[in-house]
DNA sequence: TTACAAATGTGATAAACCCTCATATTATGT
DNA sequence: ACATAATATGAGGGTTTATCACATTTGTAA
């Protein structure tokens, strides 16, 4: 199915599904290229030609499997959202009461903002370049899907509260979680640092209760 | 002073200082076509074209006193900016200790959410096209100047607090509110309410210490 | 191997848009 | 009324995205 291949590739945008192995190459050369001119001048700067000539690729190639300029970097957006994911679902994992789950939390935080700080392609997508919409709303399933996961522990650790608001809760804190990152990196290191510290404070007291 | 026309007017990016009345009607003209535009089919969809048509100017006459197209978006989101600032201002004067900020601010984020949700050209200004950078400055600068605000209270509320600390939670409070709206309008008018009283209780317990 | 069909690759070019600038018009001061 | 400064105009230059008719490569069956 062409689905799955879909899947594997994470490319819900694409135009034409790749069948052949040499495809296949050919998109993964299109997504290291538009990830090295991200980190290089943003994606803004990102043109569709720079991108064609740096893929070693014909323009009519990148709308072969992309359907326009955006979707190239959503595409590259989902991967690194995929990524964040697995952390937290490794992070919560095995979370078996309110101190842990702090704990744990605090140390996710940690790495998130690590990867913030790290990722030059990571920093410029989400630190607000957010121009269409259907970026925002990967932004939006990424918080959600986020605060599933963290609302299923809360449920768990603390059957008495009511569900529902646990989880507008996690999806909130999730959420501003991500906000707090994109303004953690937007003012310098000493201060971004401050305001993750007070982000964590004011989250893991929401799971006191 | 060109300057203090400047102010006035709020147009930090023009481009020539209109100094002739009629220039000014020609300036509100345009942001009220402008206006008017992004209500109906969002900012990304005006075209300078249409925005001169509506305003019944030329072209030309638009890169008068706008150097470009973001700079009459960015007018418009200095202005609400300013509007929401008086609110903030007013909303916090004479409070004069802890349940009494919390009565304030929980009021201040029902009327916030109020002016998001009613005014359109708000939504679409802050609901994440945030294409530019100096859109984002002017974000930042915003959620700076209102935890400045809060700032200021919360430090003489509780004067044996570090102060530094106390800055640093309210610049994030005042962002994470802004963040909040964005992402209520986002969701349907059900979950937005309630993602904002979420946040209201988490902010208001960082005001106990 | 050869031939044929399906899949994939190419780049000139259409279409859309932002912004400039030479020129025309209007206001102000004498 | 005249001169000069301020303001208004819109055709066109320049840039970028996206298309599509045609060229090339791959897979397959005789």
């Amino acid at each position: 199915m062409g689905n799955e291949i879909a899947g594997e590739l994470q490319m819900p945008a694409a135009r034409r599904w790749p069948t052949q192995s040499r495809s296949r190459e050919r998109v993964e050369r299109i997504l290291a290229a538009a990830s090295a001119l991200i980190a290089e001048a943003g994606s803004d700067a990102m043109r569709m030609s720079d991108l064609a000539e740096r893929a070693e690729v014909s323009i009519g190639s990148l709308y072969q499997y992309f359907p326009d300029r955006s979707a190239v970097i959503r595409t590259l957006a989902e991967r690194y959202n995929a990524q964040g994911r697995e952390c937290i679902e490794e992070g919560l994992a095995g979370v078996s009461d309110i101190p842990g789950l702090k704990k744990a939390f605090s140390e996710l935080v940690d790495t998130y903002y690590g990867m913030f700080l790290a990722e030059p392609v990571m920093r410029d997508i989400w630190s607000g370049t957010q121009a269409d919409k259907l970026l925002r709303d990967i932004d939006l399933a990424d918080s959600r899907a986020n605060g599933a996961l963290l609302a299923e522990v809360l449920t768990r650790l603390r059957p008495d509260a009511d569900p529902g608001e646990l989880a507008h809760s996690a999806f909130l804190v999730m959420h501003l979680g991500e906000a707090t990152m994109r303004l953690a990196i937007s003012v310098d290191r000493a201060e971004g640092d401050a305001l993750v510290e007070a982000y964590k404070r004011m989250a893991l007291r929401e799971f006191e209760g």
